[in-house]
Formats: structure tokens, sequence, C-alpha cells
DNA sequence: CACTTATATAATAATATAATTATATTAGTA
DNA sequence: TACTAATATAATTATATTATTATATAAGTG
């Protein structure tokens, strides 16, 4: 890849990951799966807005999904390259409250990043 | 500084880097200074246009600059905070054409980053 | 001082992004 | 199968960002 094209590519990336909402996810996803659900009761926003911002997230390939049943978890993809793994790190954990998804059990725990 | 409010911070840094432009202008800044006029030759952009990007960054703290005479010259800030290191140091580093700012012998090589 | 060059700022137009409301899809359940 | 819950998509509106044009400022030069 040319380097026009590799600066493209990276301001694509940083443009999904500079938003306020979607790097709260990102802090959010650090302790491992979340549901749909979880962010919609966290954030004060609509639940289209939430789900078109995992969209794009998703689209961007820094997050994986896994669907079961009427579920959706989404996931840290732990292929990032460095640059993001570093943003990644330098956010806070948030803990999320427990909502239905979670006590069913279902949520698993991410392995730490690298 | 409390989580929320670090996210913010954060965001709000990274939406800066999270442009073309702005990241090419990175790109070229890894070499060290450069003059406004460079950057005026070297985007397919207006002056103006170019102004106003360079002073969002040094707004945010990226970059700093330095005047001499009429000529004005920016450079990379040496105190980022790590995660946005990185994602310089992840940047090709691009050579500018020469320009008479630079002829004149006044443009000062960077120090390489930590 | 008049003139030019380099850069910045202001006002505004063009464009992109993010939100909402309305609706569709899909899975589970009575 | 009808109904509900969880999520996604579409259409549209609201808002933010980026560009341009016009103008201002400030330094250098004849």
């Amino acid at each position: 890849m040319n380097d026009e094209k590799e600066i493209e590519s990276m301001s694509d990336l940083l443009k999904i990951v500079g938003d306020k909402t979607r790097l709260k996810m990102l802090a959010f996803l650090k302790n491992g799966e979340r549901c749909v659900c979880e962010f919609v009761d966290l954030f004060d926003l609509s639940q289209p807005a939430i789900s078109q911002h995992l969209k794009k997230m998703r689209a961007a390939g820094l997050i994986n999904e896994r669907k079961q049943g009427t579920w959706v978890y989404y996931r840290l993809n732990d292929q990032l390259p460095s640059y993001v793994s570093e943003i990644i790190q330098a956010l806070p954990s948030l803990k999320a409250k427990t909502c239905d998804c979670q006590k069913a059990g279902m949520s698993i725990p991410l392995e730490p990043l690298k």
C-alpha cells in the first residue's frame, strides 16, 4: 500500500475512534463482551443510535459480534493495529451495570490486551 | 480527572488526528519543522484551509509554532500522550519538496520520537 | 510609505456525521 | 400463530466539520 493510501486508511480508522460515544463503548468493552442492551441502558441515546455506532465500529474492524438468540454481543477485535491497541489501553475501563443478558450468564470475559 | 472527562478529552484529541489532511501533515512533520508555505505547496487545498487545520492541531497541543519573519514554522510537540506518539510512529514519514523557506536554511530537523 | 509576501481570521457555503422517528427483521414464547 | 423483546435498517432532521471567498494583519523591501 502506498503512503497516501496508508494514511487514508489510518485516518478512516481514527475517525471512528475519535468520537466520545464510541470511545466510551470501547472503554466498556475492555472488560469483555457486552450485549447491545447494556449499551442501550448505559447511554443516554436512542437504541438506533447505539446500533449505528456499533455498526460503524464493526465495519471498521474494531469489534466483532456474536449472536445468541435475540441478543447480540460485541467484543474487541483482538487483532487490532498496535496504535489502536495503545488507544484502548490508555482508556479507563468502565464497569457496566448488570442487565438481563448478563444475569443469564452469557457474557464472556475477554483476555487482557497484549 | 474522572473517567468520563478523561474519555472526552481523548476523543477530542483523536477527532483532530482522525482527518486525512491533518494526519498527512503530521506525517510530514515527522522529519522536522515545516513552514506553512510548504503545506500550501504540498496540498491541493486553499491557504486558509491549511491555516485552519494547523490552528486546530496547535489548539489541541499536537504541534508548536515558531515565527521567523513572515514565515511560521510548525513542529511536533515532543510531550504528547503516548497513544498519540504511537499513532505518529505508525505513520509513514513523507518527504517535502524544497521551498523558499527551506532554501533560506531556516528549517530545523527534529529529534526522533522517543 | 506604497507594495508585496506570508499567514490568519471572518463569513458563509458545501459536505459529512450523528441524532431521531418510523418501520422491518428475527428469535423466543404463550 | 399471534405477541413480545432485541436489534437493525431507512428516511429524515439536526448538527458539526471542512471548504471556499473575501478581508485583515504583519513583516520585509524598493
